[in-house]
DNA sequence: CCAGCCATGTAACGGGTTACATGATTTA
DNA sequence: TAAATCATGTAACCCGTTACATGGCTGG
């Protein structure tokens, strides 16, 4: 099993919606899980129907009704006993990757502007993490918040996230250099 | 298309047997790859049949006879065409992120033996890079090795995957402190 | 003599991705 | 008036994981 969790971690936040749901799976979950609207719709069927989460339908007038979910005391303990089961660490599997392991055998030019982008993509998320963070802990700074916040979950599992794309970027800068230095571009 | 790539790119290196190539995958690669042996053979034979890879057979005596497979022109044509094909970030998916993710609702108990656990994990990885990339840059320094070595490619992955391997360690070990702090354990 | 390594697969299953489908309301 | 947002799904497909299967040689 494996998004199950995700999506319960993910409700713990408050009520949300399949479509909310999809928006938090594109931002703040981003950084160590995602999924498309589809699965997740999916998912929340699947949870319902064995009782770990609970629907309630919200009349809207402006906008197409909706249905908001909660974990139960049934999810809480299927979390809890997710969190007993050994994980064992991911396989990354990153496309990026592959190309700069194969690059000194190609052409490198087109792997150097995918690098670039990359580094400019992961200096934006740099940036959208940094405000969750600002988000998360209101007025206090994170010291304090860590030692006193009610709800440090999200906050630590953003720390991780920025962490990792503020690595990310600077790999991809370096290598870009890199690259450029062992094969100057004609003009 | 997914797994087809990282084989390709991994038999730049050399020769290899599916055995082999497992054995890359378990180690050198797995900082962005992973797969069991039943995948690599079954890529193996797919990539044969569409002519990317050649292989040959090799009779042995003391052991299972093997065969052994390298990149064709067409095989290097697809990579080369990998290259030119924007690649999305990858869905990090971290079973562990997962539960810091939900820790303050539950006992912290259990997730904070699982950091424990992953932090000592991380740090052997972190070690077996660092022997990795010493023995890819042989006697050159590191920045010698960068600007004039001629397979710097896989140098390049290690050193991302060094790096990631060091940040989830340290970001396990603060986060196991924090988890201490706040929540005592008894004895 | 048993565990582990070398060596290569088949088969079933589960989960994730892509494509397709619908339709109202708000913003540019 | 076109695009984006809100809102929810179905269906087909691909890929990856797990379980099962075989068999000889090497080292403790």
């Amino acid at each position: 099993m494996a998004l199950r969790h995700a999506v319960l971690a993910a409700l713990l936040d408050g009520e949300y919606s399949g479509y909310q749901l999809a928006k938090a799976f594109d931002v703040s979950l981003s950084n160590f899980w995602y999924a498309v609207p589809q699965q997740l719709y999916a998912e929340l069927a699947k949870l319902e129907r064995e009782g770990l989460i609970a629907g309630r339908q919200v009349i809207q007038h402006d906008r197409p009704n909706k249905r908001l979910f909660t974990v139960t005391d049934a999810g809480l303990a299927e979390l809890a006993a997710f969190t007993a089961t050994p994980s064992k660490p991911s396989s990354i599997r990153e496309d990026l990757l592959v190309m700069v392991q194969a690059v000194d055998r190609l052409d490198p030019t087109p792997v150097i502007a995918q690098l670039e982008e990359r580094a400019v993509a992961a200096a934006a998320k740099v940036e959208i993490f940094d405000r969750m963070l600002r988000r998360l802990r209101g007025e206090l700074d994170e010291e304090t918040f860590l030692r006193e916040g009610d709800r440090i979950g999200p906050y630590l599992t953003c720390l991780r996230g920025r962490r990792f794309e503020q690595e990310n970027r600077e790999w991809c800068e370096q290598v870009t250099a890199l690259l450029r230095a062992r094969a100057p571009l004609p003009g």
